[in-house]
DNA sequence: GTGCTAAGTTAGCCTGTGCTAAGTTATCCT
DNA sequence: AGGATAACTTAGCACAGGCTAACTTAGCAC
């Protein structure tokens, strides 16, 4: 053994960008009522092409619907993939940021951590942000 | 602005994989004295063509030096960001045990996370783990 | 020293994620 | 309506990181 966990890391890593884009698609839709692949593009700051294949492969992967020219609706699927993924980020964001680290830092470590969160990571987590840090440590006063 | 963290993001990921083979190189260099390609292979569990691609991008960018059919081995810049990569690696394995996280999910998430985490997150998981949780939490006791 | 086996390499393929360039469709202005 | 412009798509390219299959090299056994 020793090291399948890099089977998990690689993972990971196939569901990343997706669950970026149903998460960006899903706050565009809440902010704004639609979401074009132009507000895709401005999100993440690649070309149009590049929105055109990720989106290509949500649909495909069967987390968003779309017709040529039209905007891009999430599925069922995909809205589950979107609010998970904001929960993670949200919680990840929270917990860094009572950690004391900056606002900046919190959201740009989050975006990169939350993908690599477990389920017991996650929890851990939660509870600090509602519970208060654990007790068990030789409290340096 | 309000988004090129995800050119952080995606520099991450380019960089990823080198940190993750210089580390495992480093390791099992202190552990078996060489190490071998056969050894990338059982560590990461892909193939010798793969761990030879690899390896090729490594020495390409200067990381590692290696001859055909002999051990590989590390540049000082390979070894330099090696120790970054363990040292960001063992702070937020232990940083999540302290949370509470268990033994192997700390190993397995670390391995994802520490690639993610910026200088302000590691300066706190350290602080954290020198000097024990932050105070200021509502005590709920 | 010959020959088997393990180790390493090379070629060729696939997918994901990015790009540019060129073409298509939609929309808005006059 | 007609044309400019913005939005979108498509084709074709590149590189990373995986794979298999076929080949080469090294090292040990006998």
């Amino acid at each position: 053994m020793a090291s399948h966990n890099h089977e998990r890391t690689r993972r990971d890593h196939a569901t990343e960008l997706a669950e970026d884009y149903v998460e960006a698609i899903d706050d565009i839709i809440s902010q704004a009522g639609i979401c074009r692949a132009v507000d895709l593009v401005e999100h993440f700051q690649v070309t149009h092409a590049t929105v055109s294949n990720a989106v290509g492969r949500l649909v495909r992967d069967g987390f968003a619907r779309s017709q040529a020219y039209q905007p891009i609706e999430l599925t069922a699927k995909g809205k589950r993939l979107a609010s998970k993924a904001r929960y993670r980020h949200e919680t990840v964001k929270s917990f860094l940021c009572m950690l004391g680290v900056s606002e900046e830092a919190a959201r740009i470590d989050s975006e990169g951590i939350e993908h690599h969160v477990g389920k017991e990571t996650l929890e851990a987590m939660q509870r600090v942000l509602t519970e208060g840090w654990p007790a068990e440590s030789e409290e340096v006063d």
